[in-house]
RNA sequence: UGGGGUGUAGCUCAAUCGGCAGAGCGCCGCACUGUUAAUGCGGAUGUUGGUGGUUCGAGUCCACCCGCCCCAGCCA
């Protein structure tokens, strides 16, 4: 008997198959029982009457328990009933897998804490399944996208001396060198790689060892990171926006029933469509003031005034140029205003916030010098980042996009905890 | 690290003024030939997060401790 997928079942009408999978439910009305089950590409019933199976097969339906690894045989029916449009008619049952009675995940609702202690049990539900999947295509998206313009990945290292932003680091030892620190950002060996190969971009995981309890943090995340040699400040927005536009689209042609399974306003996604607004820092401190709140140019922008700027806008909104001392110090110094450098925070709407943070690079060696003094970091540490400005230094300028808050928005997720497989979170190393 | 919540059955939650510890789901049994988280009837299920205190009596009031959630900050 040919072996078949669920999604494979339209090409098998009127033909017996097997279908192996787990049983997600279990319902029976005496002489009549049915068998729902999920196989990972799709959910099926099979149909068992009493009087057309054998006792031995009736006798084995009474002992399924919920996610029992099964195989069923029978004959692939059309059926309008079913929400993938097709039915089994069973003649053969086989348990593969038992599984006892004490499943710890019920057909109803839970609490998120709950469901994260049983996460690898959480990922075989339909919702989580659907944002895998849209995941997924936006990881693909991403690698189509940077690789039809020509970009090179580059793997970058996990495994680093003390080098990166000011957060908090994870440590651990290192032979005879000392302490290792897990990466934080792949920037700096993006920006040494973009002078040999151009445009590059990374795809890795990154490490942050904040007490961060908000639904926007992980410790440890995914970010891509592109950086390109030559590019200036709107260069960098416009490959920002040309990359969200190419994920939306994307997402929009090839997962449609994903989204509906999470119940997502599709029409919010098709809204999104460019030129995303641009707002100098400076103009958008004096539109907040305008809208009430209390900050004062040279503060940075809490989450209430993200907020307040992004409300209104259909599409992400970029803010601009940023003082420099709520930036870091690799960001270039702005020609045109030295109080600030050339940076941009790409904000998501519907309430998602920060989802990008690039800038245009520091070239100057005297003047990233500088900076690195004024914001007290170990200079030897940086030495090999520093000879880049002195060997050819060339104007470049990268972003890094946080891969579940893209998924969160995207998906429309409460909380980013849900776009990734196995979240570490402060109080989460398990499972 | 600060602010606000919350903790009761396997799970989701209720318990009025301090007065017998409850319901739904799930589970077990029976019935049912088209169910969609099937339905109907019956049944079992507890260290009320912990320690101490007030009281004739504490899930409820008080003190301390612990866990978790949300918000802020940090950032993607």
């Amino acid at each position: 008997m040919p072996f078949a997928r669920i999604s494979e079942l339209p090409n098998h009408v009127g033909q017996s198959v097997t279908v192996r999978g787990w049983v997600t439910h279990l319902r029976s009305s005496g002489k009549i029982a049915f068998i729902v089950m999920r196989d990972g590409t799709g959910v099926l019933q099979s149909v068992l009457v009493k009087s057309q199976v054998t006792p031995e097969t009736w006798e084995r339906f009474g002992t399924l328990t919920q996610e029992a690894c099964i195989a069923v045989t029978g004959e692939v029916k059309v059926d309008a009933r079913q929400p993938g449009g097709h039915e089994l008619g069973l003649t053969e049952l086989t348990v593969i897998g038992a599984s006892p009675l004490d499943y710890p995940i019920q057909p109803k609702e839970h609490g998120v804490d709950y469901l994260l202690d049983n996460r690898h049990f959480w990922l075989r539900s339909p919702r989580q399944v659907a944002i895998a999947r849209v995941r997924n295509e936006i990881e693909q998206a991403i690698h189509d996208f940077f690789y039809g313009r020509g970009f090179l990945r580059v793997d970058t290292p996990i495994l680093t001396a003390a080098i990166g932003e000011r957060s908090g680091l994870f440590s651990t030892e290192y032979f005879e060198e000392g302490n290792a620190y897990l990466a934080q950002t792949g920037q700096l060996y993006g920006e040494a790689a973009a002078a040999a190969f151009g445009k590059i971009y990374t795809f890795g995981p990154t490490f942050r060892a904040e007490k961060s309890k908000t639904r926007r943090h992980l410790t440890e995340f995914w970010m891509i990171e592109p950086e390109v040699a030559f590019n200036d400040s709107d260069d960098n927005m416009q490959l920002q926006e040309d990359m969200l536009l190419f994920i939306v689209t994307r997402v929009l042609e090839r997962c449609r029933a994903e989204l509906k399974e999470l119940e997502r306003d599709v029409t919010k996604l098709e809204g999104v469509k460019g030129p995303f607004p641009r707002i100098d820092y400076t103009d958008a401190v004096e539109i907040l003031k305008k809208k009430g709140s209390a900050v004062q140019w040279g503060d940075d922008l809490g989450a209430e005034d993200e907020a307040l700027l992004v409300e209104g806008h259909a599409t992400p909104v970029f803010i601009k140029n940023y003082p420099k001392e709520a930036k870091a110090f690799y960001m270039k110094e702005n020609p045109a205003d030295p109080r600030t450098v050339l940076c941009d925070d790409c904000l998501a709407p519907e309430g998602y916030g920060e989802i990008i943070g690039g800038s245009q690079r520091e070239d100057d060696l005297d003047k990233i010098l500088h900076r690195l003094r004024e914001e007290k970091l170990p200079e030897p540490a940086y030495d090999w980042y520093l000879a880049l400005r002195k060997y050819g230094t060339f104007p470049h300028a990268g972003f890094g996009l946080g891969l579940e808050r893209t998924v969160a928005w995207i998906c429309g997720t409460p909380h980013i905890r849900e776009c990734i497989a196995f979240p570490r979170m402060m109080h989460r190393l398990k499972p």
